[in-house]
DNA sequence: AAGACATATATCAGATTGATATAGGGACAT
DNA sequence: ATGTCCCTATATCAATCTGATATATGTCTT
């Protein structure tokens, strides 16, 4: 998916700068998709030129200059066809996340050449590390500032797209829990 | 991880050439990470300058020459001095799966833009879809050639990897199945 | 006999990351 | 008080990676 789709993605449900589009794909809605800055200023640059959205300077007094940009209909209309025509191949990649990196999955592949304390460790630190994953993603509390994030979180598709991601983690430490002791004992 | 380490990871289990490395990155162990020979074969080709791997030209009768990479004692404590210095930060990298670039996740969060009778495509497309991947992970049947592929996959580290990714996968066609209605009815 | 597919290596434009730079504010410790 | 660290906020860039493409030949199917 490009990264200007995305970015049309998020400004549907309202306004927001680069940096909250970021914080976005880091918050409760996390283990989905991310993005660097490097590749999030220049979408945005691209789309005001294509006048895909607009922006809006904010001169603050005492924080740097804010570039709130807001989605067009031009906008909506260009997501709308996209998200329609790409969406067979955005089903074909991945089992349950595209394009995969599973360092920690290769890691436990290669364990064959760790030292059995390493192993035990390292599944410790996963296993709470998965688990702090699983809270930020259940996180029911209250958001602050950005309408855009609560929105999404709270729709319907928020919901079933965090419930079944909430699901798989679960299974995961289960798993690993009780399958550890294969690798190190 | 770096492109060097996994192909050492992989040569630790028998000799192979760059497209071996990408077959086995494809097989039965797939989804869970992936390369291109962009990035395979420049890889290889410092891993031989550096010593840490050596190659044999096999000129075939009647097919394109072989390069079989062969790790060498430097090249395996190498390897294993990497993977113990580098394990700490493998393990805190995404939930299950790290660098995430989940392109199905981010079309189910924005599905609301979506003509409903589409929704139930994608969704009817995504089950069949992780079902042959669940397929190719827990098939135990015979490999054939590269000795390197059946060596990681009958592990015990190939086994606890794969039982992993197997139930993960089969939770989310299950909530998939169960929740689906959520997001077109 | 044409077309699809598998083996096998290689390159490269375009896209992405991770680090770094810049800049002010607030919190907390020493 | 002064230092350190984190948060907000935009921006750039070298190094890296992908996806497409090129090249070459064999086999299997229709």
């Amino acid at each position: 998916m490009q990264t200007e789709t995305i970015c049309l993605g998020i400004l549907r449900n309202g306004p927001a700068t680069g940096y909250v589009i970021k914080s976005v794909l880091e918050g409760p809605l996390n283990q989905i998709y991310n993005l660097s800055f490097g590749s999030i200023y220049p979408a945005l640059s691209k789309l005001t030129k294509e006048k895909y959205v607009t922006v809006k300077q904010h001169a603050q007094d005492k924080k740097p200059d804010k570039k709130v940009y807001t989605i067009t209909k031009k906008g909506i209309s260009y997501f709308e066809e996209t998200l329609l025509e790409e969406s067979g191949k955005y089903v074909r990649s991945g089992n349950y996340g595209d394009q995969i990196k599973s360092e920690f999955a290769m890691l436990l592949l290669f364990s064959k050449s760790l030292p059995k304390e390493n192993i035990k460790l390292i599944l410790d630190e996963r296993i709470l590390y998965v688990q702090q994953q699983l809270n930020l993603i259940t996180y029911e509390g209250p958001l602050a500032k950005d309408s855009n994030l609560n929105a999404i979180r709270n729709s319907a598709q928020g919901q079933f797209t965090r419930g079944l991601m909430a699901e798989v983690i679960k299974t995961a430490i289960n798993y690993m829990e009780k399958n550890r002791k294969k690798l190190h004992d």
